[in-house]
This record gives C-alpha cells, sequence and structure tokens, in this order.
DNA sequence: AATGAATGAGTTTTCATTCAT
DNA sequence: AATGAATGAAAACTCATTCAT
C-alpha cells in the first residue's frame, strides 16, 4: 500500500504495469516452486500451477511462453543469488568469516526451500541443468576452498591432507547435512539453530572427532 | 529340496520358463533402472522402456501390470539389498571393519548405480518412497551408529561430541561424498580407490583435518 | 431463489457457463446413447462418441471423468426418469387410467429409444446394472400391479388367477410387444397408435382372445 | 468310454481325429458362450474364453480362425436348432400341440441358457445379426402363426382380433415371460414347471383374466 | 488482461493374433 | 497339437497449448 502511494508520485502507468507484471511472474514461480519441489517437474501439470497461484491456465501464458520456460526462470533465478553468494567464497580468511558465509547461505537455502528443491529435483536426472546450474557453480567454489585449504596446509595450519579431497568431503558434508530439511523430512532449523550448526560444521571439519590423534 | 536337486541336472520345462521369466523381468528392471536415473519416472515412457530393453512396448505388461510397478519393483529390489548390508551395521567395532563396510556399500551402489539413482531420484519428490524405502532404513542406520558413538564417547575414545549430530554429519558427509558419483557426474571409483574413500572418510571423521587442536 | 428471479432476466456468466456445461453433457450423453443403442458400450469407442457429438476425443473428458461415466451418467438419468413415471402406477384404478399410463411410459420409451435401448443392452450383460437399475425398479412394478391384480381377484371383477403369474405375464406382455421398437426393428408407432396399442394390450390382458371361455 | 471301445472297431484314425476336433470345438463353443452370455461378445477376451475352455490362449486358433468365428459357429449352431423347432409351428391345430410345441421350446431354450443368451445380447446390439439369426426365423413363426390365428377367427372359435396384433402379443407375451431366466435373475423352471407355465400361457392368451367380457 | 473450453499430439494400457518351441 | 511369449494396432485417457469470449 505504503508502495503504491509512492508509486503515484514517481511511476508512470507504464512502470506501474510492469511492476505488476513482475509481482505476477513472481507469483506463478513460487507456486510452480512449490509444485516443482513436491512432485518433481515432470509430474506437475500447467493446471496444477495454475490453481497454486489462484488463476486460470490460460494466464500464465501471458506471462511465460511455456512450462518448461517457468522452470527455467526458477533456475535462472537461483543462479543469479548463488552467484551473489558465490564472491563472497573469495573472502574468506579465518574461522568467523567461514562460519558466517555458511551460516547464510543455509538462511538463503532454506527460505527458498521450494527453489532449492527444484534445483536439486531437475539437476538430478537432466545433465544440462545439472552443467550450466550446478556444476559450474559448484566447480568455482571448489577451486575457491582448494585454494583455501591448500594455503592454510602450507602455512602449517592444516595437516597436509589432499586439498582435493578435503574439499570434495567439505563440500559432501555440507551439503549432506541439510539434505534432509532441503528435502523437506525435517523443518528448517530457527536462525540461532542455523548458526550453531555452521559453527559445529566448522569445528568438525577441522578438529575431528576423535580424542586421540592417530598421526 | 529333491526337487532342487533334480533340476540342477535336468531343469524341467517349468523351471526353465520360470527362470526366463525372471531373467525377462530383470532386463526390463535394469533397462527401466537406466531411464529412470537419466529422466526420472515421470519423464520416462513405457516406449523408451520397451526399446532400452529391445522389446515391444505391449511385451512390458507381460511381466509387469504397469510403468508404476516397474518402478516398485526396482525400489523394493533396492530396499532388500541394503537391508542386507544394514545388519552389518551393528558388527562394526573397530576402524577395519568400519571402513570395510563403507567400502561394501559403495561398491553396490557403484555396481548398481542406475538403481540407487532411481532411488535418490523418485525418494526426492515422492514423500511416500522416501517414508518406505529411505528414512525408514535411515532410522535404522541412524540409531545404530548413534550407539555405536555414544559408546566411544562414554569409554573416552572420542571426545564429549552430541551422538545425533556426529551421526547426522557421519551420513550426510559419507552421502554427499558419494553425490557426484552416484548423480554420474564422475565415473564410479575403481575397486582400489573405493577403499582409499573409505579410509579417507573415517580418518577425517574421526580426527578431523586441522593440525591444532582448538579444544 | 432470489438470484433466480434475478437470472431469469440477466443471467449472470456463472450460470450461462453452467447451463452450457449442462447443455454440453447432455449433447455427449445424447450421441453416446446413439452409440451405445447401436453397438453397445464395450464395442463403442470414444472416438466414435465425439464423432458422433461434434467434439474432439478429449473434449469429453471436460465433461466426463471416462467413458463408464458417460454410460453411468445415461443409466441414472433413464433411472429417474422412471422413478417419475413409477409413483403413477400406484394411482391406478381403473381401466382408463391403466391405459393412460401405459400410454404414457411408451412415449416416454420411444421419444429416448437410444437410451431405453442402452439401459436394456447393458442391464442384460451386466448382473450389477440389471440389479441397481431395473430389477430394484421391477419389482416396485410387481408389487404395486400385484396388489392391483389381488385386489380385483379380491372383489370379484377379476377370475380367481395367481396375482405373481399375472402380474410377471402383463409385465413379460408389456414389455414383448415393446421389444421391436424398442430393438429398433420397427419404428416408433405415432401417438394415436400408441394409445391403441395400450388399448388393445388391455383389452387382450382382461378379456383374452378365445370366443369361447373354457372355464 | 463306452464310444471309444466302439470306435476302436469302427471308425478310422482320421474319423478319430476329426471326432476328437469336434469335440474340442464344442468345448470352445460352450466355453465362449458362456462368457458371452455373462459379459456380452465384446467385453470377452480371447484369453477369459481359453480359461474357461482349460486351454492356452493360441490353442482357441487351431479350431477357429478368429474370435469373430466362435461367435458365429455359436450363432450358427442356434440357428439351426431353432429351424429344426420351427417345422413343428406348422403342425399347430389344438390347444395340446400348441403347448406341447411351447414346452418343448421353453425347455430347448433353458438347457442351453447361455446360447441363447448370446444370441440375444448380440441380437440387440447387431443389426446384422438381429436380421440373420434372428428376424428371418421370427418372421416365419409370425406368418405361422398369423396363419393359425385367422383360421381359428374365421372358423368363430377366436374372436374377431386382428390376427398380426395377436401374433405380436403372442409372441412378445411368451418371450417377455422367459425374460426373467433367459437373462439369468431366476434359475430355470423344472420340467414341471415349464408344462405348467405354457399350459398358463395359452389359457390366459386365449381367454384373458377378467370375469366380466367386455364385448 | 483473464479465463474456461477445446484439442492434437502423445501416453499408458489392452487385446486379438502370430510366432517359436 | 498345444502353448507361453511377443507384438502391432488400437483403445482410453492426459496435458501443454491455443482459441473465443
Amino acid at each position: 500500500m505504503a508502495e503504491e502511494t509512492i508509486s503515484k508520485v514517481s511511476s508512470s502507468r507504464d512502470e506501474r504495469r510492469d511492476r505488476r507484471f513482475q509481482r505476477q511472474r513472481s507469483e506463478i514461480m513460487d507456486a510452480a516452486a512449490r509444485k516443482f519441489a513436491d512432485q518433481g517437474y515432470a509430474a506437475t501439470t500447467t493446471k496444477e500451477i495454475a490453481d497454486a497461484a489462484y488463476m486460470g491456465e490460460s494466464t500464465l501464458y501471458g506471462y511465460f511462453p511455456g512450462k518448461r520456460d517457468i522452470l527455467e526462470a526458477i533456475l535462472a533465478h537461483e543462479a543469479e543469488e548463488m552467484d551473489a553468494l558465490l564472491v563472497q567464497f573469495g573472502k574468506i580468511d579465518d574461522r568467523d568469516s567461514f562460519v558466517d558465509l555458511l551460516d547464510r547461505i543455509m538462511k538463503r537455502f532454506f527460505t527458498h526451500l521450494s527453489y532449492t528443491r527444484t534445483v536439486v529435483a531437475e539437476a538430478w536426472v537432466s545433465d544440462e541443468i545439472m552443467k550450466d546450474f550446478v556444476l559450474s557453480r559448484a566447480h568455482q567454489i571448489s577451486s575457491l576452498i582448494s585454494t583455501f585449504i591448500s594455503e592454510k596446509v602450507h602455512s602449517g595450519v592444516f595437516r597436509p591432507i589432499d586439498a582435493d579431497i578435503a574439499t570434495r568431503i567439505l563440500l559432501g558434508t555440507f551439503f549432506g547435512m541439510m539434505l534432509p530439511v532441503l528435502r523437506g523430512v525435517e523443518p528448517p532449523p530457527d536462525p540461532a539453530r542455523c548458526r550453531t550448526l555452521a559453527e559445529t560444521f566448522v569445528w568438525v571439519l577441522l578438529d575431528g572427532v576423535a580424542v586421540v590423534r592417530k598421526d
């Protein structure tokens, strides 16, 4: 409402129309993401998407050329958000900044759960999506972390571990830890617990669980 | 039993028929699992399954009542195999037996990659499958591991870590580590590397990666 | 009610839509009844129904969940109409009202010939339909007529005939008399001839054909 | 068994083979007639026929060129039997011979119930069958009866009734009377009751039910 | 701009018939 | 001769997209 009051002053008819158009697009994407997350893209009908977005079926086609394009818009949107977080990885230099970034990534995933679930579901069954939306970003993250670990090993902070294997384990562990929530079998943790999880994760990663060191 | 002894030498017509029937069923399940793994159940047509199994489409229906039943046979088959491995978890008592079991589980997954991928893909989008085929087993594994860790903590071998969190991290890590292979973005490791991975995993899990202990 | 008063003048969009929906449903039921009457339910394809209703095949499914449901709608519709005529049987008290009711039943059958033929055809091969749509009504009619005859016998108007046998013969005769028209091997009689048939039937029923009485 | 003993003497291998062939054909026709009577031709699968005849599905094709031909064999068989009874109609000259023929026709119908039901079911939905197997015979019967009635009217035994209408009512009544048994909603009457029915039918037909004559 | 209705292209499934043994 | 298995043709049904209002 406040927005509208402002817009009367600052926005032309075209701008308002465009804003409305974008809002409707988002509505559709949200509804679609919820259904895709629950049933997968292929098993979701346009009727279901329309119903979930409180629209007629054919209205969708005023905002997207086809069903496939809704999926792609969702993927592209996620990609964008991820890219924004990705640049932060280059700035990790200590435990705290590491924990901090993990914390923010988790929160991002959990507040857009259905988007993330959709990406995972479709990347799992489509090589193209896996390549374009997931692998390309995973590779960047990997090399950033790998570099980070290599440096720590070189400077003697870490034991002489293979950086690539460690990276994989790190990413796998992180992703695996979030799986139950992503999948929806557990409710997303509240912000405080999110932080705890990030801390525990870094703690275990760096120190292991055993009291007696074997080396 | 007597019948079986005889059949080893001169299998009766019924036995040969039954054997052929089972072979064909497997052929179909293999073909279907390959397609389901690649495209997901919903996006795979019965025509594609039939083609992949070098059969006419209608031939499928002599072996399964419907498309859905092929999926269920695959899931049930995997469940059975997993249950067989599951009982081994209770017998873990030292590093070696732990490494050994992880090694065998990985090998099982990798030699039946498309079956495992199918289970993951469908469990991701179906609550029922998740519950019946994955969660029920995951819970068993979890409590076995949790007990194992609790004991180690109690006897002072492990640091005083929360057993449930540790279990989740362990499972998440293991599963996350295998993801790229399960997903098919990396070729399955050869047997030797499989063992190395299992060892590295246990090593990192128990000891962490940092040289300097923080506690 | 108030709503209806308004609608008579300016029917709302919803009402027009609903009216159109019902009209289309009837169109489909009519077309289907024609085909079912000619070929039987099992031998009629949904394509044929659609063609007969001047629609695309898939359009049918916007009005009925499946082929079977079209049949059931036809049967239910007939059942309703029959029930409306059925209550009249209780009011028969003399020759004229009897002739009158038979006349109206015949006319109803003949103006909805394909519906009636469909009911007969399917009741002939389905125990369930026979029971639910035919027998349940036939029993009501039977007991009404049986009571009527018993009374006439008791009051000495009829010879001492067994009421149940007489009822069966009566119904059988009436139905048998209409069979050629129902079956479509003869054109439906015009209204005047309808009345004559009803009269002749009652005449023969009550008086027989022989001049010389045998009792 | 006795037959076989005889056949060893009097029949060549070819004759025995042929006899066996005919026996199998009958087995199939019986099984098929049962299914056709219960479900209709179109709704019956060759698998069901084969099962009912305790054979493999493909065995049918050693005895009939196709499913349709089994139906036609059943119809032709019934036609033959009916034709044999038909010639008797010309010989009716008094009440007793009339009752006698009706009695025999009923018995024939009831001992081959599934054959008769099949004829009725398919004649109801196929103009060709109706014409070739039913109407052609019904017309013969009609004209025989019509002649019979005309003569009785002419000789003053019957009231001056329209012979064609009377014939139709007669046939309709008879057929209608048998319907519940033909349809299978009532068990076939035992031989004694069969005779009673035939007698009652003739009685009502000739004399009506009313005590007071209206003419 | 929004939408219910219509539909062609495609999907799952059935089944009469043929094939291989 | 008998039969289980295989299959092409066709059936019922689905759904993304277009049309008419």
